[in-house]
RNA sequence: GGGGGCGUAGCUCAGUCGGUAGAGCACCGGAUUUUUAAUCCGAUGGUCCCAGGUUCGAGUCCUGGCGCCCUCACCA
């Protein structure tokens, strides 16, 4: 890992400053992006252009020099000579590689024809003090890549591109709800009630009000709350956080699309999801519909397939009834389950993702859950066990997640009270009776969905871990001043209390 | 939390049976006006993750710790 200065290039701000060369100026000329110099490059030559970032790979011929600037849209060879930069040669030496430069030149070409701008005045706009990572492997090693993803991000171009590619998805995210009159809104991060999920929340606390707060798991609860209060179609972008394991597939802090649509279910959901995937398709994609991800190709391009919940666990589970208590024990035994003091349909729903989730390839709606394992979804008006609710899954990867809201406040009443009966630590501790309040003025009827973003990213970029997705995952520090983990004054992980 | 793997120069990596710490790139000096992983000559560069232990001698073996990766569990 880098963590010395490289000694050699603090001389070189000594003689920097000798020669009147400022390294950090307050501004240099505004450069155009590389991209735009190489577009119709063959008709421009002669004509002079500023560009501006990082340089690399230089090459030395005595008089001649080569190099190659880079900026986040590309890259560009640069041809230093020494007839067209009087002033500048002799001080050449103390530019170098991994310096951010900006340069004035003209468009051409070298003997072999390579498209390069012919510098007319160089001028160094930030001295870097630590050298470039190599210039063939680029930065390889997994734990610095994700410590410095500065540098992970200027040495290896796809990570760059992975990166852009993420903006692009949120940005068409957020043109497609924008295209459907949906309102983008904020909702809290602090929760006074942890809800929306089931998932353990990270505890903190508000010194002024001296209240115990949770960062939030899940935006849910919130947003309905808006469509009570008439904001018909909204959505968030909403940064959840959960305090659990971490994986390949999670990170403690993540990205989720939630939306929710008055007047509509989970069938007019469905068709949500198509059309966003169908978007995303046309513009992310560029039009393509096909991603390959971890060793096999997917086709995101609707219409999905559809597969009745009950009939996939049938399926995978043959003579198992999922609501028959006796049978569901004997098959969770079958595969090694815990079964320990948790209730049925936990039970039944684990013997579900056991068997048939990893087999889910996709992209394909589960949909009709039974209602126990649903606690903010409608039932179904023709069978009363099952929940109107689908989700979205692809390579084994639950995707989405959706229902037809339940906006009846007494049947939320019953069902929050059947959670805290089974409560352990990933339910809410307690029943979040201001939502129920709301309710009780009147939700329209309504679809809603919780997509997770990172996931969407993993997909269509083709990444093995989410870590590639997120810029800066959690990781344990390592610094030495860092605080005993035990001691922290203003943020006790004390339980909820009750 | 369980299991497996890894940690050596700024970067990418070798290091055999326990016997003087290695290469390429980068960097520094020199040559070079057409390279683009430039080339050639020369030089510099080490807390072998940390702390103990075994041993005449440890990068190598043992114990403990730290960090990361994979995997299982939990979860989205």
């Amino acid at each position: 890992m880098t963590d010395q200065i490289a000694a050699d290039r603090l001389p070189k701000l000594d003689k920097l400053a000798e020669a009147g060369i400022p390294s950090y100026p307050p501004r240099v000329p505004k450069p155009v992006p590389i991209a735009s110099c190489l577009e119709g490059f063959d008709d421009r030559h002669g004509e002079k252009v500023v560009v501006g970032g990082r340089l690399t790979q230089i090459r030395d011929f005595g008089k001649l020099r080569f190099s190659h600037l880079l900026d986040l849209g590309g890259s560009i060879q640069i041809g230093f000579q020494r007839d067209r930069l009087p002033e500048f040669w002799p001080n050449r030496k103390l530019v170098e590689a991994n310096d951010q430069v900006v340069i004035r030149g003209e468009l051409g070409v070298t003997q072999k024809g390579e498209p390069t701008i012919w510098a007319d005045e160089v001028i160094l706009a930030t001295k870097a003090l630590r050298h470039p990572p190599e210039k063939w492997a680029g930065l390889q090693d997994v734990e610095a890549r994700y410590r410095m993803r500065y540098v992970d991000l200027f040495a290896n171009p796809e990570v760059r591109e992975t990166f852009v590619l993420r903006s692009r998805i949120v940005r068409e995210i957020r043109a497609y709800f924008d295209g459907l009159g949906y309102l983008e809104v904020e909702t809290p991060m602090l929760h006074p009630v942890s809800g929306g999920a089931t998932a353990r929340p990270f505890v903190t606390h508000h010194n002024a009000l001296d209240m115990q707060l949770y960062l939030r798991i899940a935006p849910e609860l919130y947003l309905k709350r808006l469509l009570v209060g008439g904001m018909e179609r909204v959505y968030e972008v909403s940064r959840v956080f959960r305090n659990e394991g971490i994986s390949t597939r999670h990170n403690p802090e993540f990205t989720m699309l939630e939306s929710y649509e008055a007047w509509a279910d989970y069938a007019d959901i469905m068709d949500r999801v198509e059309g966003l995937f169908a978007h995303l398709c046309d513009t992310v994609l560029g039009g393509q519909s096909k991603v390959s991800f971890r060793g096999a190709e997917y086709d995101l391009r609707p219409p999905f397939e559809r597969a009745r919940y009950l009939d996939l666990f049938a399926e995978a589970n043959p003579g198992v009834d999922w609501f028959d208590e006796a049978s569901v024990l004997a098959r969770a035994k079958e595969l090694g389950l815990k079964t320990d003091g948790l209730p049925l349909p936990k039970i039944a729903n684990d013997i579900f993702e056991e068997t048939v989730e990893d087999t889910l390839r996709g992209p394909v709606f589960v949909h009709d859950y039974p209602v126990a394992v649903c606690p903010l979804a409608k039932q179904s008006p023709e069978d009363p066990r099952i929940a109107e609710r689908f989700e979205l899954f692809v390579a084994g990867m639950e995707m989405g997640n959706a229902f037809s809201e339940l906006n009846d406040p007494q049947d939320q009443e019953r069902r929050f009270a059947e959670q805290l009966v089974h409560m352990d630590e990933e339910t809410p501790s307690e029943m979040d009776v201001d939502y129920v309040s709301a309710l009780e003025f009147g939700m329209p009827p309504a679809g809603g969905l919780g997509i997770g973003i990172d996931r969407l990213a993993m997909l269509l970029s083709g990444s093995d871990s989410i870590r590639d997705v997120i810029l800066f995952p959690l990781l344990r520090r390592v610094d030495a001043s860092a605080p005993p983990a035990e001691e922290s004054a203003d943020a006790p992980q004390a339980e909820p209390a009750p």
